[in-house]
DNA sequence: TGCACTATGTACGGGATAGCACATAATCCA
DNA sequence: TGGATTATGTGCTATCCCGTACATAGTGCA
């Protein structure tokens, strides 16, 4: 462990993310000085379609939703990054789609780092480029799977797997989310989502109050929810098994 | 340009895909000697789910689909591959993912390098590693979009998306597929697609007979195709401006 | 306490697509 | 040529979800 006052207070802090966490000490140490600690609150745009990257943030306990928006204004959540993973990274090389966004949808801390020193330190190769490379893999199987999932499960399976992607990134069994904002996510009507979650409440499985969802039984939801959940979570054990979400 | 006999043969051929063509000639030629032209045929599945990758295939004149499937054996495609990139490249690190396969889906001729001399290539940095990044990229873009397409947009206009991302990649106007097959990428029924195809049919769009697609006219099909498709080709020639697709 | 605002509940009609059944047409091959 | 096979056409019902409209219930603040 390094002894500077920088390290001292930051590196405890980094292994909160546990894509960072998975890094050699040394690397760490090394990227410690150029992390910074930001708070994110929920509604924040990381970033908008298109534009250059500045910041690469990696969650520490905030939540990030990947959003894909059409020009119609509706938009559909692609994947949602927590503390197992960052947000940009796919992004580091050529700015963003025209198309895609970063927002908070959960509110907490991130590290964050600026784009053009993580890409530096991304071209050495290395630990680091190994991992942010896997992460992207989780990523691209998590967008692909959401895609059939979109074309195939109904949006009582598809809340299942977005509360449950959302639980294994928090450390509370609590979501702190309305229908309408579900709904935006998953990109379906608000009285959709509240017809899909009153028959959850009815069997016991969560419980829901103005904006506040407890998840009571978090075994029956698994039991619910579509293959599309366990194989997008497979898929980040399999790839980064250092991980310890649930 | 070399002189041996490897390169005489190949290396005109590889400037046909045109991922490969925006290699430096040095890197070329040395990769030339890898690199080996093999045919696919139509339905001929490149890798499985969950397999480790043996080789990564530049298509020249060949279109490869890449597919997520479901449990229940329901399946939807996630990204298109032509001349103008690479199938495999997303798995180079740490072996496909559990469901995702990728079908040729239209006969033709692709060059393959084995998984490991890639890699070694592509760990060296560069202009083949930042040249296949660039590409992944474009690849998360296209599954992305696909995703709010799946969502928000109707089959017929689905049908549309598909028939010219694959225009795109072919020389001819010409497409070789059943609406069964079409109904099988796109995960919907084959009557649906039996419907929306007769409806461009009827208005002169395309003309269609037993398994052969003639696209008469491209610039209404454009007219009538949802943003996704200009969203994908765009980003496309934005992170690969030499490519040379229409 | 009461009012404004936000969140959730409910109901109705309509559209798109699924699932199924079967008819017709084109192609291939013996 | 004729029969098998493959591809396409069509019609039904069922289901899911959307769009809309409006009712009710919690929450926060003056």
């Amino acid at each position: 462990m390094g002894s500077s006052r920088v390290d001292q207070l930051i590196l405890p802090v980094l292994y909160k993310n546990q894509l960072l966490a998975t890094l050699p000490a040394v690397l760490l140490q090394r990227l410690a000085f150029a992390l910074e600690l930001v708070r994110l609150e929920t509604g924040c745009v990381l970033y908008e379609s298109g534009e250059r990257l500045h910041h690469v943030y990696f969650p520490t306990n905030s939540i990030v939703s990947l959003r894909c928006e059409l020009e119609s204004g509706s938009s559909g959540e692609i994947a949602v990054v927590g503390n197992d993973g960052a947000v940009g990274i796919a992004w580091l090389l050529g700015g963003q789609p025209q198309t895609s966004q970063a927002v908070v949808c959960s509110a907490g801390f991130a590290l964050r780092i600026t784009a053009d020193v993580l890409l530096r330190e991304f071209e050495h190769g290395g630990a680091l480029q190994h991992c942010l490379l896997c992460y992207m893999q989780a990523l691209i199987t998590q967008t692909a799977q959401t895609t059939v999932c979109n074309r195939f499960h109904g949006i009582e399976q598809q809340l299942c797997r977005w509360m449950l992607l959302r639980l294994d990134r928090m450390a509370s069994n609590e979501l702190l989310a309305t229908h309408e904002l579900i709904a935006i996510m998953l990109g379906v009507r608000r009285e959709s989502v509240t017809q899909a979650a009153g028959k959850l409440q009815a069997a016991g499985l969560i419980h829901y109050k103005h904006g506040r969802i407890l998840v009571l039984d978090r075994q029956q939801l698994e039991a619910l929810v579509c293959e599309c959940y366990a194989v997008v979570t497979h898929e980040y054990h399999r790839l980064l098994p250092q991980l310890t979400t649930h």
